[in-house]
DNA sequence: CGATGCATTGATATCGGTCAAAGATGGTGG
DNA sequence: CCACCATCTTTGACCGATATCAATGCATCG
């Protein structure tokens, strides 16, 4: 596994400027429209790395945004209990490893090959405050971003593994690429154990949750990594009832 | 039950130049220093509310800002189940009111007897714009808040009913008013169907619960709405454990 | 001092976690 | 190209924790 992302090196200190890329750091993730992440690419470097590759670890120092181009990325942490929360997956478009006073809040891992863009902080700092339009957009993706994930983890506290697993699959159909795949089927690019621990639920329980909602006929597993919609109305008051 | 700071008015449209006011809204609370409550407070009005006024409810114009100078509020959603989530108490300090597309997320409801001052929208919007400082504080406070909840809420879902219980009366503990109650000792105004809906358990498991950290004298319960820390670090163990 | 809501306690049911084992899948090398 | 191995997934049995239902106890406020 190859690492990278992480120097000794302390973070530019001019990112005091900036204290929203520090304050809403457990987002861990925003969506940029096309023409902020046109401006942003400008600075970055491409970065290809193989499924499973560790793209920084908690704690390391933040010397650098991550765009994702294409493929899957998992961002977690590991709880004292040997537990593992994962907190986000992120996609083409999402731009990841925000920190907290200069450290990543959490690991980040490929869940597939992946194709990135690397930003080092002190440059894109230097964007923010010539762009103030692009600061602000990113204050408001930060914002947003924080409030859906508030709303999952509130709305996740309440509902069975089936409830749970209808969430998600609604979830990653909404994210999913359009051009790359027919319409009502959903790839699910990550394992179980991530979904598991996405939801807060055991390998074993998304297992029977999935079984369940087949049984139901509201949608078809056409193979583990790929789930048909069948009943999207019937999905959606599951996935609803809170 | 009186019904006040809704009324059929739009909200002053200039908001829009404010839009973290309306971007944070799940948070509900912020919590200011004591210059910025100074300011905020040359703008609002004093209100006095006995217990289970609703404030406000989810939906209403939102065209004030609150902020508790005595006495604790709770804000709270119905689901559609039947079940309430209770998303915030708000205590002394405690600004509340935040508001999505000009109206309120939640409903907000007197625990205690309480003093709010309120704030309306279109003054604070001014004082936000001519006080750079205050708006920075604002938005500080605003993605601080965020980050808490949205820790509580993931935290939440991994732990038992005990565990849960002991967190909550290690936050309580956190936010008391020092200066009115003896070392040690932590009130619980709200009742327990309140807790209850706070940590995602039924009143019967918070008895429970309660029962337990007893039995360990971790705790002691003086009344339903007193409860004494006897072992400090047992307690913060127990809640810990994630 | 009674009445009403709130809190506690007990009995039972249900759901998901855990453990164990079998079944699929995919990658690797011959 | 196929066989084999490692890993992931599914299935089943069982257990424990919490929800739910029902009843009793308690306090608060007229």
């Amino acid at each position: 596994m190859r690492k990278v992302g992480a120097t000794d090196a302390h973070p530019d200190p001019s990112l005091r400027a900036v204290p929203f890329l520090k304050t809403a750091a457990d987002a861990d993730t925003i969506v940029l429209t096309t023409r902020q992440r046109e401006q942003l690419i400008l600075i970055g470097t491409r970065l290809r790395l193989p499924a499973r590759t560790i793209v920084y670890r908690e704690g390391a120092p933040a010397d650098s945004v991550f765009a994702v181009m294409d493929g899957a990325v998992k961002s977690y942490r590991d709880l004292p209990s040997g537990r593992r929360e994962l907190c986000a997956f992120l996609f083409r478009r999402d731009l990841f490893g925000l920190a907290e006073r200069g450290r990543y809040v959490n690991c980040t891992q490929a869940v597939t090959r992946v194709t990135l863009y690397r930003l080092p902080v002190s440059q894109l700092t230097l964007l923010l405050k010539r762009d103030t339009e692009l600061q602000f957009q990113f204050l408001a993706k930060v914002t947003h971003e924080l409030r859906e994930s508030q709303r999952r983890a509130v709305v996740i506290n309440r509902r069975d593994a089936a409830g749970r697993l209808a969430m998600f699959i609604e979830l990653m159909a909404a994210r999913r690429d359009r051009s790359t795949c027919r319409e009502g089927e959903v790839p699910l690019p990550m394992s179980r154990t991530d979904i598991a621990d996405y939801l807060g639920l055991s390998r074993e329980s998304v297992s029977r949750a999935a079984k369940e909602l087949l049984r139901r006929h509201l949608v078809h597993f056409e193979n583990t990594h790929l789930v048909r919609i069948v009943d999207a109305t019937g999905l959606a008051k599951i996935a609803a009832a809170v």
